[in-house]
DNA sequence: GGATTTATCTTGACAGTGGTAAGTTATCAT
DNA sequence: ATGATAACTTACCACTGTCAAGATAAATCC
């Protein structure tokens, strides 16, 4: 499907790829536009004819983050039954393997915040997530339902962030089992139970 | 003390502030080093002088960061007697009070992330933070207290991070007591309790 | 006190960056 | 086939971080 010569053929996935790969490489605050478009073999202005500029391209990436991300919690839930301790080891193990995805998703400064369909991917999955950690929420028993589900979507980002930081000593174990074992603090008494917490206070944005 | 024309007098000091007013204005990553230089009124190539380049400068600033919130945290211990509580909304206090320290210290990409200083006091604040986790690990029980200290520091950690990057919406309500009702569902239960993880086991590094 | 060393800051240059404008080439309707 | 449109290139601008060389002030030494 990529041609040869003038026109590329699918220079938005070729640039997702790039970027992708850069992310890893050099990290999300020091990617260059110009050096995207080297690896894709294309001159240094094509980019500006996909993505309106640097922020476009990197919002959109974080679009189809949030759009992977989506899918695998939501799988995780099905799957489990509604199991936070899933959700949340879901949640974990889409930062470390797409890495670069949720780095960028995470680099407001880098993105058009306002975009809508920005707002639209993470508010869906954010909805999705929510919905993993009413059931934490209910294990907890916690007089303070909405804050037990902040506080379960709160753990498993802030350890997927510490984890990608560098932040946690590699003492503690390989990071999917730790991630298990931390998702299981909260989720640990909820295995059976489905939440008491209605959905459609999650959904409001 | 800052004299009038060709030395300033305390231009790390003056670099420092200008770069804390840059972050919060256009964010860590799109941070100038001849804006910072202009804003402190000096030439574009005199910050070369104090650092030995931009890595250099915001791992310097993200030292000065932890021992703040190092100090931040180990007095929320003290005056609380080792709540947890007390200790993570500190934490996500110090996030929301010093914005422009915190989003630079967790921007590892942007760091000299060997720099001796710099692991020094990541290492000491994370020590004192754990210290206060202890506590919630106590009360919440758990067969694994690695994982609720973990646990309890990806809770905070996640919490501030997700209120700076605009992902809780406002219907929660102000931050300082969304994040006291937050830090609760792992701390209340834990209110008069003593730690019953040794603090020893904390301090390896 | 005067000369010399040292720290601090400036000026000027370099390659690399994001973004825009104008031109070129291929694809796609009709 | 022919026009219109999308994809891409070349050329340019203001800006960036870093380096080298020079200028100035302060501190040190005698």
């Amino acid at each position: 499907m990529a041609r040869s010569s003038y026109h590329h053929g699918d220079l938005r996935r070729a640039l997702f790829d790039a970027l992708a790969d850069a992310v890893l490489e050099v990290g999300p605050a020091a990617i260059s536009l110009r050096d995207l478009a080297r690896r894709a073999g294309v001159s240094h202005a094509a980019p500006a004819h996909h993505f309106s500029d640097k922020r476009g391209l990197l919002t959109a990436f974080a679009v189809e983050g949030y759009d992977q991300l989506d899918r695998a919690l939501t799988t995780a839930f099905a799957s489990s039954g509604g199991d936070f301790t899933e959700v949340g080891v879901a949640y974990v193990h889409f930062a470390l393997e797409h890495r670069a995805h949720f780095e960028v998703m995470f680099r407001p400064e880098l993105l058009r915040r306002d975009d809508p369909a920005l707002l639209e991917a993470s508010r869906r999955s954010s909805m999705h997530l929510l919905a993993g950690t009413a059931t934490a929420a209910a294990a907890a028993q916690s007089a303070d339902g909405e804050a037990a589900m902040i506080g379960a979507w709160s753990l498993v980002h802030g350890l997927a962030t510490l984890m990608l930081g560098g932040n946690i000593p590699p003492e503690y174990g390989p990071p999917e089992a730790l991630a298990r074992r931390v998702a299981r603090v909260l989720g640990r008494a909820g295995e059976a139970r489905t939440p008491e917490i209605p959905l459609s206070r999650v959904s409001e944005t």
